[in-house]
DNA sequence: TATATACTGGAATGACCGTTACGCAAATAT
DNA sequence: ATATTTGCGTAACGGTCATTCCAGTATATA
């Protein structure tokens, strides 16, 4: 064995995800991620291989860091009948605090669904499954709420959730209002 | 008076809209530019002053062009009571043609507004008035065919019927099935 | 026909990009 | 204590970017 890591892995990759969370990931400048991160050039290419290596590491961090912990009573049951309407009130509450990344950054995959880097297929997959998975734990919530609905009406009703929660993410940076607007009319929709 | 130019500046824009629509405005490179329009840098820069300055002449006539026909049933009265789907048919239509611009590269205007010239605020502002404009004629799309109903609970359907459309355009790069089933979800709210 | 106007072509500029190469320093295993 | 593995700092690379400059040319007016 030779000499050991002296930084932690996750610690820089959450640091670069900040990064990346901002700026996006074409204007996101190897100078600025060495700022960030603390390492040189060097260490990052040598941990990560690439801007995108270190860029996945960020999804992933972010995947699991930032949304499974939020939808994770959405997803694991018990879910309880206020799990849909606590998740919304909780994203608007994030969005509505001009301090916290995702009312001025709105979502990390989101915003690169939009973006030439979205083009390689990976990514594209990559924010493709994360709509799907949000949908997935809304459709549960909604279950949970209103277990006398039809499975067709509940559906469409996780759909449009779906729909205006990502709509949210996609317009808090350019009108914070609108993206409010639109987690309310979910709320809305969800009672 | 000199010399007359010899190119018509529609035209042009035209062809530039196009590339800044599939490449987004950072990708989209001066000499990209030049072999979409025709023409070289010095008349590019003579004529529009920068690439931003092209750029919102694109937006522009994206926005004349595009979006202000489509609208026009649901801005100019007398607006119909089939106002509404027809538009929202008519969407689903171009997201579900592969051939179409939108369903290959959504909306020029939602996809800047998670990109990183969005931070500037004239582009910002661009957007969100456009997503206002679209709020506006949904809403009287809704009024026209929902009279009955009350201005509140138009009010909420037109906002999420907006945020269905915007969530569509916004994901039809990534996950096309996923916008299809946006407009539906859409489709099924107005009635 | 003369002249003013301004469009056009081509080359050059300086800055920044992501990536790589290399040598030294440090820390573990033998 | 030595050998070996690996992190780390520095510097350089080739390429591309948006932008500018200038000379040459075509055309509309007087």
């Amino acid at each position: 064995m030779g000499r050991v890591q002296t930084f932690e892995t996750d610690v820089v990759v959450r640091a670069a995800r900040a990064v990346f969370w901002q700026r996006g990931f074409e204007e996101a400048s190897i100078p600025e991620l060495e700022q960030a991160t603390g390492l040189r050039r060097s260490s990052l290419y040598n941990t990560f291989g690439s801007k995108r290596g270190l860029f996945d590491a960020a999804v992933a961090s972010y995947l699991r860091e930032v949304i499974a912990p939020r939808l994770r009573p959405l997803t694991e049951a018990p879910v309880g009948a206020d799990a849909v309407v606590d998740y919304l009130m909780g994203m608007r509450a994030g969005l509505d605090d001009p301090e916290a990344d995702a009312a001025r950054h709105g979502c990390l995959l989101m915003n690169t669904a939009g973006a030439p880097v979205a083009m390689e297929q990976a990514v594209g997959e990559a924010v493709a499954a994360y709509r799907e998975e949000l949908r997935r734990a809304l459709a549960s919530g909604i279950a949970a709420r209103h277990p006398e609905a039809g499975e067709r009406e509940r559906g469409r009703l996780a759909e449009a959730v779906t729909a205006l929660v990502t709509s949210a993410f996609a317009l808090t940076r350019v009108d914070n209002a609108a993206a409010l607007r639109s987690l309310d009319a979910a709320l809305d929709l969800v009672d």
